[in-house]
DNA sequence: TTTGATATACGAAAACTATCGTACATATTT
DNA sequence: AAATATGTACGATAGTTTTCGTATATCAAA
């Protein structure tokens, strides 16, 4: 399997994700907020997620609903190593300063950062 | 302009921005270690970058050169940005902490970074 | 039971990306 | 000068992703 969601794929997963578990309108409906696209083309993509093992779905009731066979980490980490190889050189840190350097952030996030770092560091 | 590039298109640039300035032989001998499509693809690519504003390039010579007239560091940030909102909630912190946690960091990489958000805490 | 709202299914078009073949121009070598 | 190598231009094709129209089924309300 291949299991790389494209940019349409992922934001659908991104409602799933949120929801836990969806019809094409829960999905539709959060989708509609950014974007404008119609209900057949959420519900077509939807089916094609299925085919590709990306979720599952429930079809004893007339609506049916769908579950994520893919978890937000693993798509985290596809992501990452997407990027960190097309464009940080492989460089992890790069991307982390960077990452850091443009966002604004708060003393408890910096604080969450350090503390990894350090329970990180400790394991060797 | 929209300035995202695709795929393909990033890893010319990659090549590009190593380089400075480049022919289309330049990039296509370099992409050429990892890939194997033909001289024409490249060419083609390049010109349609060019089209999109993505590089610019000299003419004068029989042999055009092309430079990047996007950083790195846009692309990195555009790609960050992106995945961010689409699979970090739009968490930064989540992000690096993922990034991390998957990545064997060195102790110099960790050190890095953590003098890095040092220097970001104290700026406020 | 007829009407209207809400579902799924699915073919087909549109948009975008990547790939290549071929034509043609310009250097370089023999 | 002829042959060879190297370059750009660009149309055509294939693959993928996104979008939508339309057919059809089901349920609820009038």
């Amino acid at each position: 399997m291949d299991l790389k969601p494209t940019e349409s794929e992922l934001e659908i997963l991104q409602v799933i994700w949120k929801k836990g578990q969806c019809s094409v309108r829960d999905v539709h409906e959060e989708l509609a907020k950014n974007k404008d696209s119609g209900y057949t083309t959420t519900l077509k993509l939807m089916q094609i997620m299925h085919e590709k093992g990306l979720v599952e779905r429930d079809t004893n009731a007339k609506t049916h609903l769908y579950k994520a066979l893919i978890s937000r980490a693993q798509a985290q980490q596809g992501a990452l190593d997407k990027i960190i190889s097309t464009v940080f050189k492989g460089s992890t840190s790069d991307l982390v300063i960077q990452a850091l350097g443009q966002h604004r952030a708060s003393k408890d996030e910096i604080d969450a950062i350090k503390s990894f770092l350090d329970q990180f560091e400790n394991r060797d």
